[in-house]
This record gives structure tokens, C-alpha cells and sequence, in this order.
DNA sequence: ACACTTAACTAACACTTGTTAGTTTGTTTG
DNA sequence: CAAACAAACTAACAAGTGTTAGTTAAGTGT
């Protein structure tokens, strides 16, 4: 592991300012008082302000890209998928907590990369849909609007990094599979 | 049904660019502009950009308070209870569509009013875990932690907003029942 | 005709925004 | 030692921020 360069270090830094005020509510200032420094002294390392929410969140949506074409290519049932769906969630959420909150919330104010941004979200759902058309199709899920089921599902999961930080003993296997239990099976006995 | 006031009518128009770009991204001149006058004039109906802010959010954030003390004052069983909360939730969402996404996004904006805001939430939250834990002890809720089911459920109810208005086609009714479906029952058949 | 209300306007304010230019300082490398 | 680099600095800018003051014009009720 090689160590975190200046730049990197700034763009982590940002990503949990973003986390607690939102983009548009950061300033410059605000991080470069985070980061001890002037403002100024920030455009030595990064381009723009724009620059870092673009790294930040490109950076984590090809993630979930990269992490749903193995789960798309993989043969397994359709309930398997969607808990290697979770795992990958669970696993991108829990090694970005702070990005993730740029993703849910400030993904809106990406300029030159928007369109690409949607692009990949939009695949994603699709991918995401298609499993459980599927999983319908061979009854293993039940018959119920598949937007419905993926809306619920995804908003649980796109909203962990909201969770994840809150309980310091939060177990990572744990929550993965109280989450297999409770969106599969529901949370009635 | 008076007609809206004035005010009534920034305050809506500023929930929906709210909406957009969230609260920190929207300027008073944005807001003007949408309603087709000067920035200046917004402050004959209004006295602060942030008490439109406190105006959309403390009012949904009653909603629910008031909604749950019924729920709670009910004597059904807790599954009957968790069907109140998610109907409380479409009902609440429905009539707030933009409201809904200053709440969940813009909360932090909050100055006065922040604790006052945050109290509202955490008693919502503590009613709503009480029912879960009633719930497991009665044996009709699977004995899985409260706080993740919580979680799970919350997360996506509190994100109703962004959904209902994508179909136009979209039944409240239906939303509800196959919201209790995937909630309570799970997807898998 | 009168005062009152409503709702807009122009002009300006003090402050904050992201960003650039040019410079300085300490450390690494040839 | 000299050259090169990394990373900070000060100073400044043009544009945009929320908001105030004072004014105007069109209804409304007496």
C-alpha cells in the first residue's frame, strides 16, 4: 500500500465535507481550512472544485459498474445474484462512506461528466431489473411490480453509508446478512 | 380549498427547485426568476431564504410526528402497525413530493430550528424501533436487530419521493400494498 | 376623494465565491 | 553546490451571494 499522495488526500477530505454540507454548500475555503492550508494552496494539487466531485463520484459508480458485470456474468440463481448485489453494496458503501453521500446526493452537479454518470446508473438499473424479470419468470421471486422491488432494495442499499458509520461495532459480514434476510425474506415471521 | 397565498406559492416553487439542486444550490435569484419577478421581491412575502426552508421541513416533520402518535395510540398488532407507517409514508410523501426531498436532503441547513428538527426525528425513529421490538417479543416479527430493520424499511419510505412522481401510471393504493408485500413478506416467493 | 394594502420595482450594500498570478521556502536529486 | 521540484504563501479579481432601503403603481374599502 502505497501512500496517499496530496491530491488524494484532498479529495478524501472533500468527500467527507461533502458528507456533512453537501457540494454546493463546501467551499474552497472550508477545505482548505480541513486541510490546514489557504485556498490557493489547493490549486497545486487539483484542477477544480468540479474536478473532485468528479473523482469521487466516477470513481465509485464504475465501481458498482465493474461489480454488476461480474454478478450479470456470473450462473447463479437469481436470489444468489441479488445477494452478491448486497455484498457488492455493502462492500463499495463500507470502503466509501463519504463518497457515497456525494453519489446519493450531489451527483446533480456534475457538469462536463453528467451525462456519463446517468449513463452508467441507468445501466445499472437495467441490470438490476433484468435479474429479478428473471427471477419472476422462474418463480423464484415473487410476482410483484419489478420497479417496486428494485426501487425498495436499491434505496435500502444506496443508503447505507447513511448506517454503516453510525454503530462502531457494526459487524460487515453481519449487516450483509441481516440485509439478505430482511430484503428477501421481509421481516415478518 | 382557498386559494394560496402568495407566500404559499414561494414556498412551493422554492421546494421544487430545492427539489432540483438542493437548498444551498438554489439562489434567490433562481427563485425569483422561476417566479417571474425580482430577487428583492420575494422579501414583500417573505423574510429569509432560510425561513422557507424551516417552513417545508418543520411542517412535513410534524406531519409524521402527529401521523405516528395516532399509530402508536392504535391497539393493532405490529404488523397492522408497520402497515399504518408505510401508508403514513405514501400519504405523507404524495402531498409533499418536493417538501419530502428538502427533508431528507437540506435538513442540515437548518439553523433556529435544527434541534428542534432533529428531536422530532429521533422520537419518530425511537416510536417506530419500539413497535419493531414489540413486534419480536411477540413473536410476530422475526428476531433479527431492530435497528437494521429499522433501517431497511425507513430508508426506503424515506425516499418515496423520489419515486412516486417518476410513473404518472402510478397507483398510491397499489404502491402501498405492494410496498407492504416487499416490506413485510420480502420478494422471494 | 381618501387612506390602505398588495406586490412589484431599482439601486445598492457588504460579504463570499472559485480561481489565477506570481512568489517563497524547504527538500530531493544530479 | 546547483538545479529541480513540491507545496505552501500573499494578493487580487470578477462574479455572485442574501438582503435592505426606498419608491412606484395598481387595486380595495370607506
Amino acid at each position: 500500500m502505497k501512500p496517499e499522495t496530496r491530491q488524494q488526500e484532498i479529495i478524501r477530505v472533500a468527500a467527507k465535507l461533502f458528507k456533512e454540507k453537501g457540494y454546493s454548500a463546501v467551499t474552497m475555503r472550508d477545505l482548505a481550512t480541513a486541510m490546514d492550508i489557504k485556498a490557493a494552496s489547493l490549486y497545486n494539487h487539483i484542477n477544480s472544485k468540479q474536478d473532485i466531485l468528479e473523482s469521487i463520484i466516477i470513481s465509485i459508480a464504475e465501481q458498482f459498474t465493474e461489480g454488476m458485470s461480474s454478478v450479470r456474468e456470473s450462473n447463479a440463481t437469481c436470489i444468489e445474484k441479488l445477494k452478491e448485489i448486497i455484498a457488492l453494496h455493502v462492500e463499495v458503501s463500507s470502503t466509501n462512506i463519504y463518497g457515497m453521500a456525494a453519489l446519493n446526493h450531489d451527483w446533480m452537479h456534475l457538469e462536463a461528466r453528467l451525462n456519463y454518470y446517468k449513463k452508467l446508473r441507468s445501466d445499472y438499473e437495467n441490470d438490476f431489473r433484468n435479474i429479478l424479470i428473471e427471477g419472476i419468470k422462474a418463480g423464484e421471486i415473487s410476482d410483484i411490480k419489478p420497479d417496486v422491488m428494485m426501487f425498495s432494495i436499491l434505496t435500502t442499499l444506496r443508503s447505507l453509508y447513511l448506517w454503516i458509520p453510525k454503530k462502531e461495532d457494526v459487524n460487515l459480514q453481519e449487516l450483509s446478512s441481516n440485509l439478505n434476510e430482511i430484503l428477501i425474506k421481509g421481516v415478518i415471521k
